[in-house]
DNA sequence: GTACTGATATGCT
DNA sequence: GCATATCAGTACC
C-alpha cells in the first residue's frame, strides 16, 4: 500500500532512515517504474546550512519545502539535472529526506531508454550498474522532472509503496556539501549496507 | 580505479 | 560575477 501523510509528517531523521528499502513507483503513459530506495539524505532547513533553505531562506526555488509533508520537491541543480526529494515535517517547516539512489525492481527497459537510448539487454555492464545509482541519474531513468515538483506522493504518477526487509543501515557524512562547515559533518546520509546500486561508501 | 573539466539554472553578493 | 544537494567524457594509472 502507498505510505500515508502521516508517513512523512515525522521528523526527518526518522523518515530519512525508514524510507530505505521502500519501493517508488512511477507511472508514465501506462508504463510502471519501479525502484527500491537504497540511499537517501535528510536535509533540515532551518538549522542546516547545506539546506536550500537554511536559516528559513525562502525563494521560488524552495517554496515547496514550506509546503505540506508528502510531495515531492524536484528542484534543478549545474543547469543540467534534476534532484528528488520527499517534503517531510509539519507545513511551515522546511524539510526534506533527499533520494540519491534507487535499486531497480520493474521497468528495466525504459529506465535504460532513458538515460542512455538503449534497451537493457544492449546496456554495457557500467552502464546497467549507472542506471540509478546517484540523484541527477534517477531522474533521468525514472523521467522525472520539474513537471512533478509540488506534486503529492500519493498521487498516481508517483507514489512510494510500504515494503518490509531485512537490511543493515548505515548512516555517514553527507556527500557533495563541504562548503557547509559544521553541517558537513552530520551523518544524516543513510543506506542500505552492501547494496551495489548505493552511490558511494558501500 | 583516480583526476580533471565542462555543461549552465538558480540564487546569492 | 560566483558558487552549487551532479554527471559524463577524457586522460591517465
Amino acid at each position: 500500500m502507498k505510505l500515508p501523510v502521516d508517513f512523512y509528517s515525522r521528523d526527518t531523521i526518522t523518515v530519512a532512515k525508514e524510507l530505505l528499502g521502500k519501493l517508488l513507483v512511477r507511472n508514465i503513459n501506462g508504463n510502471k517504474l519501479v525502484g527500491k530506495i537504497v540511499e537517501v539524505e535528510a536535509y533540515l532547513g532551518p538549522i542546516d546550512k547545506a539546506c536550500h533553505s537554511y536559516n528559513f531562506r525562502r525563494t521560488q526555488r524552495n517554496e515547496v519545502m514550506y509546503g505540506p509533508p508528502g510531495i515531492a520537491y524536484v528542484y534543478f541543480i549545474y543547469g543540467m539535472y534534476y534532484c528528488l526529494n520527499f517534503v517531510t515535517e509539519k507545513e511551515g517547516m522546511p524539510c526534506a529526506v533527499l533520494i540519491r539512489a534507487l535499486e531497480p525492481i520493474e521497468g528495466f527497459d525504459i529506465m535504460a531508454l532513458n538515460r542512455f537510448g538503449k534497451t537493457y539487454s544492449e546496456l554495457t555492464k557500467s552502464q546497467k550498474r549507472n542506471l540509478t545509482n546517484g540523484p541527477g541519474k534517477l531522474c533521468r531513468a525514472f523521467n522525472i522532472d520539474k513537471a512533478l515538483n509540488g506534486h503529492s506522493l500519493l498521487s498516481d504518477e508517483i507514489y512510494v509503496l510500504d515494503n518490509q526487509e531485512d537490511f543493515e543501515i548505515v548512516a555517514g557524512k553527507r556527500i557533495g556539501i563541504d562548503y557547509a562547515e559544521e553541517a558537513k559533518d552530520f551523518e544524516w546520509r543513510f543506506f542500505i549496507k552492501g547494496n551495489p546500486y548505493v552511490s558511494k561508501g558501500k
